[in-house]
DNA sequence: ACCTGAACACCGTTCAAGT
DNA sequence: ACCTGAACACCGTTCAAGT
């Protein structure tokens, strides 16, 4: 360890105050916005706040702990609206795409969200306007569990894999061969896709090669809420 | 570089044909089955072949081209029964199942499948099948691909949030923590939750402590696909 | 209580050299 | 074509020591 491991400019240059567990979470968050996933390590972030390393493993314990107390801010960023201010169906929707919305804000995060265990109350104020809009929509019990259950699960794991990271760019062409595989596939084969290639190519799970990051799927998330608080509807009569 | 660094009693030991591409695919999938993500590292999975760390790059490109390769696996073990066998909703409730049971069986991969472009032609045959059956609904165009998205992502996405990882056992009784913590929730904050404690304590997304890997959410999977179908069938009219 | 400084036991990957 | 062997530039984390 050497002494250039401390920030010529780092934020703790100016001041001069001790760290506190909220500034290395703060700090731990725009270092992933802005550089990435992978570039966040302890001796990066460490430099960044212009301290050792070792430093950070006093407040926040280690590095699995951090990203998790990182992951659970984007749940207080959602935004929504009150219970009874709207009928159930139209609030959980807007639920949805808040939700989602606050995800996109720090789409490197998703692959914490989508496959982390969450185990922070910060969600609990989300869940509990979960539970009383549901049980104003007339669900109790087991139903409303799954309920809960479906929507929670949709919203969170469908917005992971919409932000899925892309391939590392170890072979530079990859998005052309693989659209170049997907052109020149067999139509007897393949006779459905083929027909559909155009729709699909770049447009659908398993058949892109763009991010959600890049290349938003926004008309298909509405659709699949659509459908699902549909299916709600339908299965409260 | 030590000698040491080479298996004793490895794979390879025992069969001096030269490694292969798809060896190395089958050598990292059960590794990763066995001992988990964290624990594949390239130097270990050579161990394991009884080869130098350096000789898988020669086959595999790099560690994330060969964890997504290993991840490609899993689509190649999604069993389907063949189109028009079946309705197109049973159909697709049936390869909803079939995916989420192809992931289960290899639960350390989740995060990959969840987080990672998929970008192989494997899932070709999969994708081929989905689209005969929407169109043989009555869809096409937009709408097809709306419902397709609808589907893939949701059991992608809810699969992986189901299977999510648990966090290291830095603190050792963070289960009861979290329990606790959730058991002495102020019920005038939350009525609706501290109302259904009993019903949502480790049964729902962000309530919950055990992972799917060790308590699996059937019932929920289930409930939110009739759901999705349900959506689905009520879109057609 | 909070942080430094050194050290430990690892990583992924590149590259020249061998066969 | 396929693999060895050494080396580079990192990691996360522990722990004693300082203040």
């Amino acid at each position: 360890m050497t002494a250039g491991d401390r920030a010529s400019r780092g934020a703790r240059q100016a001041s001069r105050d001790p760290l506190s567990r909220e500034q290395i979470i703060d700090a731990a968050l725009a270092f992933v916005d802005e550089r990435g996933l992978d570039a966040l390590t302890m001796r990066a972030l460490a430099q960044e706040l212009g301290v050792y390393p070792t430093a950070l493993y006093w407040h926040v314990g280690t590095k699995a702990q951090l990203l998790s107390a990182v992951s659970a801010r984007i749940f207080e960023e959602v935004a929504l609206p009150g219970a009874g201010e709207l009928p159930w169906d139209a609030w959980l929707a807007m639920m949805a795409r808040q939700c989602r919305a606050a995800i996109h804000r720090h789409p490197n995060l998703a692959p914490i969200v989508g496959s982390h265990l969450v185990v922070t109350t910060t969600a609990i104020p989300l869940v509990e306007r979960v539970i009383v809009v549901l049980e104003g929509a007339g669900l109790a019990g087991e139903e409303l569990l799954h309920v809960y259950n479906s929507l929670i699960g949709f919203v969170l794991g469908w917005v992971t894999l919409e932000l899925s990271i892309e391939p590392a760019d170890a072979e530079e062409g990859w998005k052309d061969d693989f659209a170049r595989q997907l052109r020149s596939l067999d139509e007897v084969a393949f006779p459905a896709l083929t027909r559909n290639m155009s729709l699909m190519a770049n447009n659908a799970f398993m058949t892109r090669w763009d991010s959600g990051r890049a290349k938003p799927m926004d008309r298909s998330f509405d659709a699949a809420l659509d459908l699902l608080v549909r299916g709600v509807r339908a299965s409260l009569r």
